[in-house]
DNA sequence: ATTAATTTTGCTCCCGCGAGCAAAATGTCC
DNA sequence: GGACATTTTGCTCGCGGGAGCAAAATTAAT
């Protein structure tokens, strides 16, 4: 009788396994996984039966080794306590592995540890690296160029100066000068900017153009503060601190915020803590459009990045074997809610 | 001469390149990228100057193929419109990272996905998969099961009875007596239970458990409702519905939710579109402590579960050579807020 | 049918490293 | 210094498949 034990780890089948089930020769077999393969559709056939009988699958590693293509991407994220994170998790994993590209995850703990993530990524011969953190700083970036162990490194929603790197990101700029003026249009006049980490220049841009663009238009130098996370709870501390017994006369009369993983964290403290309306007594403006801020708590005014395109782009320069400037800005859109 | 020009795709220095420029042989190197190396003190240092010179970093690929080990781990995911999937990818990602593990990411679409998810990963003979989804029914484990492609399948967070799979959850059962004990204690007598999903009869357990203890000691017996995803917009719309017209009479005094994301999508509802107070009109339980729950907006109480201990055991039992019974159950905290 | 053009198949030689063993080097003891 | 134990080093062979070419099979053209 056949025996009915417990499955056994298959993982040792082979395609000489499979050459010898179907009648043809190794390569034949292997041909018949590949895309481009010109191979009779008689034998590819044969050789489908038997794979299949066997529980054959051909090794990606081998595959890899042998053609120096892994057909793996490395994903380097830190802040998880934002949640646009899991958005753009969500949305580059979708497409990307409908392109055939596999992900490594890699969580990189602090601005120290991410040149080992980026090792840990190289020793996988990852074909390119998509970073999705804020602690990847110039300093950070230029070592893992100077290594140059991998073909491309990308940049995914947020600009990079960097020329090596590949910067794929919303037109920050633009945005938030729509912003300012949809500010100024709605009758607002005392602005409080919530910024985040200052860990580089990049990430001044959102910060520095609402500054400097209303302080040219508008006459008035709008206060800032600013959190050492994109979290919100560490926003809430922060916000509470800086708005903590202030009167009408003082308090700002819309808080612009970064991006919504702060404005989150502000509308809770203001609403619940300091005891004030949004937006009659303060408003408040987000940046990314998360999920929640359409929710009915937050109905967050704020500005939507085109993610899916974006994403899109991003395999399409993953897939290209050009070496040119890829770097790519996309237009937002602004999504007026009632926080503002 | 040697040419000096821009930084180059350094991925193909291989150690025979770093023997030669060390003096001792290929073997010798490797050994020296090796913890478990039996080498001397001085090639060692010979062998690091000059891999550091070259830019060399072991190739994976090879050492996984040659070994059999590939110190990789699949991570499938589906429901990333709950915020506790972000947590816990947090937790695992750091520490998996700690012990050497790798993580390959994938994003398993819809139940008919996660065949495909599956050979995604047994293509890049991961040692491990890990289901932190939804979907993964008994249909699709079996599957899996039978294909047997990897060495462990560990279904982290949720309870599983098939016995060829690792569950590594929290004690559901007690949890949820825990909860039905509270509720009751604290003067509710007419619960409504909101459940996910039911594609797996592992997802009614807390169900189950909550409306069975409740009826058998409290007499009543609670409505439900159910939700057809772990996703805060989509309970909203549900318990808006449910919830909908109904007078001090008929409304629940408390809504138990199965977890965090349908209480945080509930609140928002009954607080900004049927306009009742939490607790005073009708309270509110979750599950899971997602960082939000503990926030100034939503004061949650729910039930924490022990992730990183949780998470600790997972590469303990990643570690493992034996073949024993993994599975394991963790008694988590109920954490009392301001919504119940 | 014959010859040439084209598709399909099989083969050699790698890809970069590890297991396991034999040779060489080093250390130990008297 | 000699005999032996112990560490370190080098080597053969294989992991599973790809590039690229030559042989074989098929198709097209005359």
């Amino acid at each position: 009788m056949p025996d009915e034990k417990k499955p056994a780890f298959a993982g040792n089948i082979t395609a000489d396994d499979v050459a010898a089930e179907a009648g043809v020769s190794r390569w034949t077999v292997n041909r018949a996984f590949r895309k481009d393969a010109s191979i009779s559709s008689k034998s590819l056939e044969k050789v489908r039966i038997a794979a299949e009988r066997l529980g054959y699958v051909p090794d990606l590693r081998a595959a890899s080794l042998a053609s120096d293509r892994s057909n793996l991407v490395a994903l380097l994220i830190d802040d998880f306590a934002n949640p646009h994170k899991l958005v753009m998790m969500e949305r580059l994993t979708r497409i990307l592995r409908r392109e055939g590209w596999d992900i490594l995850l890699v969580n990189t703990l602090d601005r120290a540890d991410a040149g080992h993530a980026l090792l840990n990524a190289s020793q996988r011969r990852v074909d390119a690296v998509i970073l999705i953190g804020i602690q990847f700083d110039d300093e950070v970036l230029d070592t893992a160029l100077h290594a140059r162990r991998f073909r491309k490194l990308i940049i995914f929603a947020r600009t990079s100066r960097n020329p090596n790197t590949i910067s794929i990101a919303v037109d920050d700029v633009h945005a938030m000068k729509e912003i300012a003026n949809y500010v100024h249009e709605r009758g607002f006049r005392r602005p409080m900017f919530l910024a985040g980490p200052r860990t580089s220049s990049a990430h001044l841009l959102r910060k520095e153009t609402f500054v400097d663009y209303w302080r040219q238009h508008f006459g008035s130098e709008p206060e800032t503060v600013s959190v050492s996370a994109y979290d919100p709870t560490l926003a809430a501390g922060i916000v509470e601190n800086a708005l903590a017994g202030r009167n009408k006369a003082t308090l700002p009369d819309i808080l612009v915020c970064e991006n919504d993983a702060l404005a989150i964290g502000a509308t809770d403290v203001i609403r619940h803590k300091l005891g004030l309306r949004i937006p009659q007594d303060i408003a408040i403006t987000g940046f990314d459009d998360v999920p929640q801020a359409e929710g009915a708590n937050y109905r967050l005014t704020t500005y939507r990045q085109p993610l899916t395109d974006m994403a899109e782009y991003l395999v399409k320069v993953l897939g290209s074997e050009e070496d040119r400037d890829f770097d790519r800005l996309f237009q937002g859109k602004l999504m007026i809610r009632d926080s503002a």
